[in-house]
RNA sequence: GGGGUGGUGAUCUAGCUUGGUAUGAUACCAGACUUGGGCUCUGGAUGUCCUGGGUUCAAAUCCCAGCCGCCCCA
């Protein structure tokens, strides 16, 4: 209802742009609660479509969905010390109930695994009680200094976090990459977002975990965001919260333990990399409204909005998310505007002209192009959207592809990822004081360590000179 | 922590130097007209001018104190 026009260019002023290109396309809006975000029916719509997708999958590999408490005692989120050193600076308390001061303050939940796994250990008991593998969909506060940007940073967070325990570390390790993968592949097809999968270095491991792995995407100016991890707990998790099993053997083992979560930041890194100075661009996959009707009216009406009804049902039947916008409050220039703000792939205007040659156009929003199809043809809009979908994604692999650049050389590497004019992939040695030295000089940390197995394109680390280990991905970072 | 800058109907904003009871646009409501790229017209509703104090016949405007926001540097 409030369009507003766009003032601020993406190139010149992003984050202005992406706010008000969020507000006015009735994505999200600020609340009064500093760093909290409302999402707006078009914004959550997107979010439930991601969520489908990924719960189907997690079905898939017989994950279970359950609900634990928002609210987790002190001595319990102080169990791994790992952890709770690495998540207290931004843990929002409880102290109060009703007008009582409580005796114990309730932290809330800034991630799950301690609720959790103090009921894991009341639940497993035997090596028939595993794998134990369980999800949920919630929100998380974590209380960020940093300001707020929609989706991408704020203190409560939409996301699902997966707890999964198994008798051995080769299974706990499988599911982990397993995750991982499944992340990168919805992030691709429902979002058309493409990610380096690899694994965290040392000084970026989640708290507590062995093995971290993340999917990171990047930002138009080269910034990368992390958009999903997963983590191989090992027993670290088990031993401080006692998760045993008894074997065969009727021996006791610890558990060895995966977590996962990913969060609405990847619409976020969707809407960065897709949208433009007219607005959002949706890929057709995660669009509310993938196909958008204008009539435009004036003569002939009762025709015109008769053809409209027709191809709207049409649509539906081929399981198209079409919307008929008959509103006649606003001119059909109001509408066009207002689609484009909103992103949505495909629009079809339909006047007199197409009444009477049974040809309509679909105005396509990713390419700012048109495509004729016949009334009698209607199946082809379905097409349409798949092949958009593929452009999108494939635009996105072209640009990620020639962002990422192979260093060799120490001062080039340091300029060019000082500066992010590339994500660099270089020959490193893994070493925590290596990374910091990294970190002093160029500001950026390693993002991703490559996991698929390809030769060093080096033998000596590009910034120590020591042996390297591993081919590792550095750039500035969100 | 240091420096800068700002706070005016729902939103953005003019007015502040030189005090005289707040301007314009958008959005909103009603009606008419219109609909092929953000129509037009008429009418309407909406203000603790950040807060408190001071000066003055009179303060959005000048003075003092405070609160809040944003930006830059550490």
């Amino acid at each position: 209802m409030c369009a507003e026009k766009i003032k601020y260019k993406k190139e010149e002023n992003i984050i202005e742009w992406y706010n008000t290109v969020l507000t006015s396309a009735e994505v999200a809006d600020f609340s009064s609660v500093k760093g909290f975000t409302v999402y707006r029916p078009y914004g959550y719509r997107m979010w439930e479509i991601l969520r489908d997708a990924l719960d189907y999958d997690f079905k898939a590999e017989g994950v279970q969905n359950s609900y634990f408490p928002l609210l987790i005692p002190e001595k319990l989120l102080k169990k791994e010390k790992e952890h709770v050193e690495g998540f207290a600076p931004e843990v929002a308390w409880v102290t109060k109930g009703g007008n009582a001061e409580l005796e114990e303050k309730l932290a809330i939940r800034p991630t799950s695994e301690t609720i959790m796994y103090e009921s894991y250990s009341k639940w497993i008991k035997s090596y028939r009680d595993l794998p134990l593998l369980l999800n949920q969909w919630n929100t998380v506060v974590r209380w960020e200094i940093k300001d707020t940007r929609l989706f991408l940073r704020g203190k409560e967070v939409l996301w699902q976090e997966g707890h999964c325990a198994f008798a051995t570390n080769e299974e706990a390790e499988r599911n982990a990459e397993k995750m991982i993968r499944v992340y990168a592949k919805i992030v691709r097809e429902v979002l058309a977002v493409p990610s380096l999968v690899g694994m965290k270095s040392e000084s970026e491991r989640f708290a507590g975990a062995v093995k971290s792995y993340t999917i990171e995407t990047f930002m138009p100016n080269n910034y990368a965001l992390q958009c999903g991890t997963s983590h191989n707990l090992g027993q670290n998790f088990s031993k401080s919260f006692d998760i045993k099993f008894l074997d065969e053997k009727n021996e006791w083992h610890h558990v060895f333990q995966t977590s996962w979560g990913l969060s609405m930041r990847a619409l976020g890194a969707m809407f960065m990399l897709y949208g433009d100075d007219r607005g959002l661009v949706l890929p057709p996959n995660v669009a509310p409204t993938q196909v958008v009707i204008v009539p435009i009216l004036g003569k002939n009406d009762e025709e015109i909005l008769k053809v409209s009804a027709k191809i709207v049902e049409e649509l539906k039947k081929e399981g198209l998310r079409v919307l008929l916008d008959d509103r006649t409050n606003y001119t059909a220039g109001w509408k066009f505007n207002e689609y484009e703000l909103k992103g949505v792939p495909v629009r079809i205007d339909v006047g007199q002209k197409e009444v009477a040659s049974g040809e309509i156009k679909l105005k396509i929003r990713f390419t700012s192009s048109s495509e004729i199809v016949s009334l009698e043809r209607l199946k082809e809009v379905k097409a349409v959207l798949n092949r958009v979908q593929k452009d999108m994604l494939e635009s996105s692999e072209r640009r990620l592809a020639r962002v990422i650049k192979e260093e060799r050389d120490k001062e080039s590497f340091i300029t060019n990822v000082s500066s992010a004019a590339e994500i660099a992939k270089v020959a490193w040695c893994g070493r925590k004081e290596c990374e910091a030295g990294i970190k002093e000089k160029t500001k950026a940390v390693s993002r991703a360590i490559s996991i698929e197995g390809e030769k060093l394109i080096d033998k000596k680390c590009i910034f120590c000179g020591r042996d390297a280990v591993c081919d590792a991905y550095f750039s500035q970072s969100y």
